[in-house]
DNA sequence: GATGACTAAATGCACCTGCATGGAATAGTC
DNA sequence: GACTATTCCATGCAGGTGCATTTAGTCATC
């Protein structure tokens, strides 16, 4: 039979759930009143930012963000509505193609960036020491799926997963 | 000028965003798979059975889910259009109504007590122990906004904020 | 008891998401 | 080389969500 979860593991679970929830919207509020686009976007703009010749395969970038595959396609749509973005040809491989970052999505990532740490600071930083935070990650990572890569923070810049 | 979070915070941040992510996407999976409804669901639910006379207004579940008032009312809507619940007039003050759970909405409630529980337990629970489920819940209520009232767990059934 | 401020709930609209499918190119197999 | 399976990406459709507004009833004050 299925057994049961202990009251404190049911406690976890709602804690997760909600300050999750809380933290994230805080986070994202703060974003949009500053006149920012969704938090997804940034996400998407570092990661293209980071590669080394300033692109990447949708399919990469789609495993980068942990985001399934139409929601990518519909991301990269709307970034090169926005001139952030710019779809190039992929000669390699004909099906598929190159997603670009653009100077102006370059700016638009580092302007982000103030605002976002300025957010995380806010809501995340000054509410717990960095010992706590550590400890956090820790108990944070068991939870994870047996599947974790390990993603390098990389100094000065971080992206959740949505 | 605004100060920088430290790469523990950072970190934590990232972990909390995509653990959550993971987890309740899991859990969701799993009650999908038995054939249930979205978790929302079981919430507003268990919300209503746990009402003394089994109704609520809408603004009084509204306030217990922490959800948006359109998307209550929308929640509510699915409800009844599956015989979960009803609407009832509320005669001491006309522009509001009472919101009645019915008895299929009750079994339906236990049936997916059990199959949630047990996803609980699979992707929480039997990943951590009791004392860092405790732990965790610490280092999650420090990051809760000031405003955070203590919700009774309730022996056998948990509900997330969604 | 009229007026204006407020609260309860619903809804139109735009957008976002999940799911399933489609088209196009490639890879594998014989 | 023909055939099938697979990969890459886009998209139609149904449903969910946020935002702003509307409708209806209540309350306060005069």
């Amino acid at each position: 039979m299925k057994r049961k979860p202990s009251t404190e593991a049911t406690a976890a679970w709602i804690r997760l759930m909600r300050v999750q929830t809380r933290v994230l919207d805080a986070v994202e509020q703060d974003l949009k009143k500053a006149g920012f686009p969704p938090l997804a976007w940034y996400d998407a703009l570092l990661e293209l930012s980071r590669a080394p010749t300033g692109e990447l395969r949708p399919v990469e970038l789609e495993r980068q963000m942990l985001l399934p595959q139409y929601s990518t396609s519909r991301l990269i749509d709307r970034l090169v509505d926005e001139g952030l973005a710019a779809r190039r040809e992929c000669k390699m491989d004909k099906r598929g193609q190159f997603v670009e970052i653009t100077e102006a999505g370059r700016e638009l990532q580092k302007k982000m960036w103030s605002a976002y740490s300025a957010a995380i600071e806010k809501h995340v930083g000054s509410k717990l020491s960095d010992a706590d935070a550590i400890k956090l990650c820790g108990l944070l990572d068991r939870l994870g799926c047996s599947c974790s890569e390990a993603q390098s923070p990389a100094i000065g810049e971080g992206a959740p997963a949505r």
